[in-house]
DNA sequence: TCGGATAATATGTATGCACATATAAATTGC
DNA sequence: GCAATTTATATGTGCATACATATTATCCGA
């Protein structure tokens, strides 16, 4: 065993957060303090601290001292593997099925939130994937051809537009959302359900810099949970 | 401005692998040779290098070097905040409303999920929360009695049980999974809407250490969106 | 040629020190 | 009293150094 690491020392004010030793919003002791109780140095015990600051467990001011949040403004993270990784690493089969592929004037809403100029034309896709031969997800997406145009001419029967464009093209900004909506007939018939249905919906858009990159709307198959840990 | 700070190298860092200076997996200088470039100590680069391979862009690897990740940025943080605060700090006004209240023995799955034994009562409630009069989310939740004793007697009219957990009791683990569902009748009729209406639902249940604490599903209004930034 | 021992190397981390900086607390001035 | 100023203090950060550790690369013998 080498010296006290930061990293045991974070686990052990962990274990004390966890125990109830403090109060929410109670003041912990300070570094110079607790590096003494544990026998290394403040540096080390400000990195641990700042480590549980961090995952959101502490809230730290200068000279004000350390405090436990008063509410654990709970983080979820949220892994977005690649689809394919995604069914594969429960062991099933992975598939997918281009359905549309055009260039196209994007309707006006989309075009002006992917801010392309009027009459700009875009690369628009659906391609279904699928798990085990089942419909698993309907990805209607469009992607900029002058920020990416290599995509214009690759290939998407081997890799899915939805790797292509991960292994390929990075990107420095973006946003998703979730939502819950009905299939309407179009994506009802790709997924094999009826329309009306619930669907997990996630919209995700990705930027490099200014450039507008591609925006996505994945709709999972009914009955598909999004879960994670706190 | 001071020294260098590792913020700073953090984002210069960021800057290069956003303008492509290097190809997804490829390798990157070493710390030794960044601290050179940068003028400043290898402690300094190991900080912003470390920094980033916490985000998720870098992959480190001891003897290996550091590489850009080939998958990047797969993960999203999402905030799960106290949905009175929720709704407050979009300018709206927050209400809620208890529908259900009683000690109850829980259907079997939901017993044995929760780890509860046979026959053993929890609280079960209903409230609904609402942003400017209208409905926002239905919560149905199971508290533990045995590890909350003081939730029994608490009034619920002022605070919501929602926001009564968050400030009183910690937990130590947790998970949290989304979903789409079809609004029951009784959903339906909380939230004003109409049977089968496709809904977004959040299903969180905590824990400290072994003992539940709390599981709870809200469904959210019709049209609710989740979103983050990547 | 292959497999195992050995060396080389990039990252991981602790430490003592110095100084920066935000801000709570005390003090001063009116 | 109250506002403005000063002081004290906890955290934030950089640096040089030393050593730990996980691999990769190399060497060597059978």
């Amino acid at each position: 065993m080498p010296n006290t690491s930061h990293h045991d020392i974070r686990n052990a004010l962990l274990a004390r957060i966890h125990a109830g030793e403090w109060d929410l919003g109670a003041l912990i002791p300070g570094e110079a303090q607790l590096a003494d109780e544990y026998g290394c140095a403040r540096t080390t015990v400000n990195r641990a601290l700042q480590t549980l600051a961090g995952e959101g467990l502490l809230v730290r001011k200068r000279r004000g001292g350390t405090r436990i949040t008063t509410l654990p403004a709970k983080q979820a993270r949220l892994d977005i593997p690649v689809l394919r990784e995604q069914i594969e690493a429960q062991g099933a089969v992975y598939g997918h099925e281009l359905f549309a592929r055009k260039l196209k004037i994007p309707p006006a809403p989309i075009a002006k939130a992917l801010r392309l100029g009027k009459g700009v034309k875009a690369l628009y896709l659906e391609t279904l994937h699928r798990c085990n031969q089942q419909p698993y997800a309907f990805d209607v997406r469009w992607v900029n051809q002058h920020a990416v145009p290599q995509v214009v001419d690759a290939s998407l029967t081997d890799m899915s537009i939805n790797e292509w464009l991960v292994r390929r093209v990075p990107f420095s900004s973006g946003d998703v959302a979730f939502s819950a909506v009905a299939a309407t007939s179009a994506v009802a018939a790709a997924l094999d359900t009826t329309t009306g249905t619930a669907l997990f919906a996630m919209d995700r858009t990705t930027w490099l810099h200014d450039d507008f990159i591609t925006t996505v709307t994945l709709y999972y198959h009914p009955g598909y949970v999004l879960s994670s840990s706190l």
